[in-house]
RNA sequence: CGGGCUAUAGCGCAGUCUGGUAGCGCGUCCGUCUGGGGGACGGAAGGUCGUAGGUUCGAAUCCUGCUAGCCCGACCA
């Protein structure tokens, strides 16, 4: 993209709304614009990053068997009556009418609709297991909306519901979550670490919190530093392996980590002192199985071997898509601005051209961009007439991992400069060699 | 939902106390000089002062209602 002919509006001064890096980065950088309180509209800058999560988050789903779909935004009220949450749920559920006056809502979440699609048209237990899910827009009426997309009232997330003969399978659906959202954190360049947590309005028994630690966090975590040295790496994954999946999720699960809402000082207090952390943490996800709730008091049975019907065994998962955004922010950044992640950065390389107007410049970044572009990396070529400095700060605020430097000083020597935005390392050698560096680095995503 | 604060140009702010018809910096537009970390000079555009009403010869300024936004707490992904 070239940056003259792009919509990115940075701004040099942070609004004053804006509290925390994450909030005040984003909309510094021109991802988001607040519409109304805890409301925003994605530019197109950040929808990019937003279209990156999707996609990894896809991908693993996919990856673990889960099926997408797309359930609507606007649902009537009869399916919340008939669970019992259309009470439970209080404000923070958007209660609107219909023009012939029946009650509909904005979807928080959607248990009921699922459960009501399934009970229609699954009835056997030769149908199972089965596991569907969709990323899809949420409203959540905070009363006190803050933190950009951190916590707003809007918001994008994956949710995903399975269904299991049994508790055993049910289980191991659990597990095969766990799995599949450590890896998708992973591919993000995201820590996120598996905590015991509480139920909420959700309920169930058996849950966890992914966790990402950044200062800014809502919640206080307590943990053992072992689980921080863990990660899934390259290790290959069969989420039909019920045993792997389970030595997996206990592996990730036995060193001690919780939120304040679960702690236990006692327990804590067994972990060796040094390895003992107490720190603040974003929750980016969270898994849930809560057997028969919602499938004996919808009527969500299949009929066993035996014939007779028995209602399934659920779980439900949420990533929330949105705020990770925030949350990848909040963990990737500096005093200067955004320092993305290759696997999600909006674009991947900016290209700087110190002279917009050279003969040589011009020409050599035009070859960059073209042939970065065929390498498969989305390039940003600040192709603006403004001064080295100013060129330097905006491609810091939004973030690129790389930047190529094209000027003329460099090219008399037949060089360009490549510098990593998180290291601050800069490495001169000629154009080619540059493009074959990146194309290389980025390969693997 | 309790407590506190704010609303003036795209962004950050002054002006309000003491009423006289709106200003600064950044950004934007034009021109010149520049050109390796937000450059300089000259010119210009841009505001029903959140909104409704009241007081007054006259209201950004004083009074009342409303709305929106922000902070702390409780709540929450």
């Amino acid at each position: 993209m070239r940056l003259s002919r792009y919509f990115m509006p940075v701004l040099k001064e942070t609004p004053a709304e804006a509290q925390i890096a994450s909030h005040r980065l984003m909309l510094r950088a021109g991802l988001i614009r607040q519409s109304s309180a805890g409301i925003y509209s994605w530019l197109p800058m950040g929808l990019k990053v937003l279209r990156r999560l999707e996609q990894i988050v896809h991908e693993e789903q996919q990856r673990a068997g889960h099926h997408p779909m797309l359930m609507p935004t606007i649902q009537s009220a009869d399916l919340w009556k008939e669970s019992g949450r259309y009470d439970d749920y209080g404000k923070e559920m958007l209660r609107i009418s219909d023009r012939h006056g029946r009650d509909m809502l904005y979807g928080p979440t959607n248990e009921e609709q699922i459960t009501d699609i399934f009970r229609r048209d699954v009835s056997s237990y030769k149908q199972l297991p089965l596991t569907l899910y969709h990323i899809q827009w949420k409203f959540r009426d905070e009363v006190r909306p803050r933190f950009g997309v951190m916590r707003g009232r809007e918001f994008l997330m994956k949710d995903g519901y399975n269904f299991d003969l049994t508790k055993e399978d049910a289980l191991h659906a659990y597990n095969r979550h766990m799995v599949s959202y450590l890896r998708t954190y992973e591919r993000m360049g995201l820590k996120a670490i598996p905590m015991r947590a509480d139920g909420g309005p959700i309920g169930g028994d058996y849950t966890h919190e992914f966790l990402v630690l950044a200062d800014t966090g809502e919640s206080e975590v307590f943990y053992d530093s072992a689980v921080t040295d863990l990660t899934l790496g390259e290790r290959d994954v069969d989420f039909d392996d019920v045993a792997q999946c389970q030595a997996l999720m206990e592996e990730f699960t036995t060193p001690y980590a919780r939120t304040d809402e679960t702690h236990d000082e006692a327990i804590f207090a067994e972990v060796p002192e040094e390895r003992r952390k107490t720190a603040r943490g974003i929750e980016v996800g969270q898994i849930f199985y809560f057997g028969t709730k919602y499938s004996e008091a919808m009527g969500a049975n299949v009929q066993g071997t035996d014939g007779k019907n028995v209602p399934v065994h659920m779980g439900s998962h949420g990533i929330g898509v949105s705020r990770l955004v925030g949350a990848l922010i909040e963990a990737n950044h500096d005093e200067n601005g955004i320092i993305w992640p290759e696997s999600v950065a909006p674009f991947g390389v900016s290209v700087v051209n110190l002279k917009q107007g050279d003969t040589d410049t011009d020409r050599v970044c035009e070859e960059l961009y073209a042939a970065l572009g065929k390498a498969g990396i989305e390039v940003l070529y600040d192709d603006r007439s403004e001064r080295a400095g100013t060129k330097f700060a905006t491609a810091d605020l939004i973030g690129s991992p790389w930047r190529i430097t094209v000027g003329p000083r460099g090219l008399k020597e037949g060089v360009v400069e490549v510098t990593s935005r998180r290291s601050g390392e800069a490495e001169t050698m000629a154009p080619d060699a540059a493009v074959g560096k990146l194309a290389e680095i980025f390969a693997g995503l």
